[in-house]
RNA sequence: GGCCCCAUCGUCUAGCCAGGUCUAGGACAUCGGAUUUUCGAUCCGAUAACGGGGGUUCAAAUCCCCCUGGGGUCACCA
């Protein structure tokens, strides 16, 4: 067998659409799987301009999830150029052998008249199929309007009375009747050509055997293969994959719904958190980057592989119970019978699940590689912290465990970094705790106690602790949560013998005095 | 509306092609319980599905037909 070559197509949009994401890694992994190629190939066939710099995050979203293309746009190829834009010739030279087979043909029908033909047979109740009317033009008026510079298309004949028929790799057999086919225009009149045909011609071009590609367009498979065998090409295999469902719903994902996604339940806080992280790392907010975004969950602090993982998952399955992958398993075992037929719904609690546990499986270093970032970004340490803020923030990572989940949930954790004087409370929290007949009193003895606490770590002050609500004949829960919030000014966090050890004698003295001074009117 | 696709717990799925071992398995979510100073994590447990109707068969989640429901697509976009 020859060797597998599998492409993905992305016009350059200026972003990277997280289902796009899905469908070229099923790419990638077939093409890694067989040990053949995978192509990138930029469908910018519309004219656009700054191509490159909308180009930009697609690739980087290609780097960032690792799936490294074997040809395509900087690395080049065999089968160049690998931008549609720039393969003019080839078209034109497709299309000459189409129009000199009468396999295609000028069409001298106006924009207009086509759309009346079209909304005559939408009132009629019948399928639309093209009038041919240019079909009637001898040669020699053909020429003259050419000679003319008449503003025409070139359309591809569709042959009549004719069956296509497909074999998908998961949709099994597949049927059209050709009568039903309007002939497609696959030239317009500037003379650049149209997505179905360039696709067809360059996917044979560029030799791919396997179009794996998302089911929306199982509807403009006929057309391609009418339009290959008319060209003489060999099929490629097709494989329709399923798209990706916006969380909870049965549709697409889809950029233009946006504005209904933040009212989704389930996406809603993916968006709550792009507009709490973004502001503070310089980034915008969910209206620069959301999470229909491959670049939003890089900038979250998502790992990598956490993605690529659960992506994987998304209409693929190992066997009946195998969630988490390494890399090597999923190429190892990722066959194109075991895509699931029906679409996949994107769910924010499963990403965050497969997160979970590839976070959990970093070292301490490695998060603190991820995370130092962010607290750079949001000046909670120095633009190149020395080695005293890296142990704290080395000791904070610790602190946190398995509650830094993203690597921006470091930010979750400011108060270990803030000034004393500007810690922020949590009112209602600072209320309900600090309030309450004989606190203030039982912290301010508290505090005396502390005070002298030596050494000043964890164990030490629990043990003081431990004593002081003893000796006060109260339980630890009467005093744990006013002290918790007088010095981080929260409800929740790590063990609060830790965050005082974490804080210091000092700082944690310091804050628990402004605290109390808080309380005086 | 035409054409096409799809249909197992709330969600992602296993099982279907080669019918019995499926009183339908796993994961996420949810709800309980344990642990805990909070949150989180962890451990234990529970709830929860073959869309409906006809066939075929000794036997159907699995095969066939119809219905219903959901979705995609109908551009000189990709």
């Amino acid at each position: 067998m020859s060797e597998v070559r599998t492409r993905f197509a992305p016009s350059p949009t200026g972003y990277m659409h997280i289902g796009g994401m899905r469908t070229a890694l099923f790419n990638w992994l077939w093409a890694r799987h067989t040990g053949g190629k995978f192509i990138l190939r930029i469908d910018d066939t519309d004219r656009q301009r700054n191509v490159e710099e909308a180009l930009r995050p697609i690739l980087a979203a290609f780097r960032w999830l690792d799936l490294g293309w074997d040809e395509g746009p900087e690395i080049g190829g065999p089968h160049g150029p690998y931008f549609q834009s720039q393969r003019g010739e080839i078209y034109q030279s497709a299309v000459q052998k189409l129009l000199v087979a009468k396999k295609a043909y000028r069409d001298f029908e106006t924009p207009a008249e086509v759309q009346s033909q079209r909304e005559a047979a939408d009132k009629e109740k019948r399928p639309f199929i093209s009038s041919r009317k240019s079909l009637e033009l001898s040669d020699a008026e053909i020429e003259r309007f050419v000679a003319e510079s008449r503003p025409h298309v070139i359309r591809f004949l569709v042959p009549r009375g004719t069956t296509v028929a497909l074999h998908d790799v998961v949709r099994g057999h597949v049927e059209w009747d050709a009568s039903l086919i309007a002939d497609p225009v696959i030239m317009r009149g500037d003379g650049t050509p149209l997505y179905n045909f360039a696709t067809v011609v360059d996917d044979a071009a560029m030799e791919i055997t396997h179009v794996i590609r998302a089911e929306e367009h199982l509807s403009n498979t006929p057309p391609q293969i009418l339009m290959h065998q008319a060209l003489g090409h060999t099929l490629p295999v097709f494989a329709h994959v399923p798209f990706v469902t916006a969380p909870g719903t049965t549709k697409k994902l889809s950029k233009r719904e946006i504005k209904k996604y933040r009212e989704n339940p389930k996406f809603r806080k993916m968006f709550e958190d792009a507009d709490r992280v973004f502001p503070q790392i310089g980034l915008g907010s969910s209206e620069t980057l959301n999470p229909i975004m491959v670049e939003y969950y890089e900038k979250i602090g998502f790992l990598p592989h956490a993605v690529f993982n659960s992506l994987a998952r998304i209409g693929w399955s190992l066997d009946d119970r195998t969630e988490f992958m390494t890399r090597e398993t999923i190429v190892e075992n990722f066959t194109l019978e075991r895509i699931v037929k029906n679409p996949a719904g994107l769910d924010p609690d499963k990403l965050y699940s497969f997160q979970t546990h590839w976070m959990g499986q970093l070292s301490v270093e490695d998060k603190v590689a991820r995370v130092l970032p962010y607290l750079i970004q949001a000046e909670l340490v120095g633009q190149s912290p020395d080695a005293a803020e890296r142990e704290h923030v080395t000791r904070v990572v610790q602190a946190l465990g398995e509650r830094l989940k993203v690597a921006s949930d470091i930010l979750e954790a400011r108060d270990f970094f803030v000034a004393d004087d500007v810690l922020e409370y949590d009112e209602a929290t600072f209320r309900k705790r600090m309030t309450r007949e004989g606190t203030p009193e039982r912290l301010r003895r508290f505090r005396e106690q502390l005070a002298s606490v030596e050494p000043f770590g964890p164990g030490p002050i629990e043990e003081a602790f431990r004593a002081f609500v003893d000796s006060e004949k109260i339980k630890p829960a009467d005093l744990i949560h006013a002290v918790r919030v007088a010095v981080t000014g929260k409800s929740t966090g790590p063990g609060l013998f830790e965050c005082l050890g974490l804080l210091g004698r000092q700082r944690s003295l310091n804050r628990i005095d402004r605290a109390l001074s808080r309380l005086r009117p």
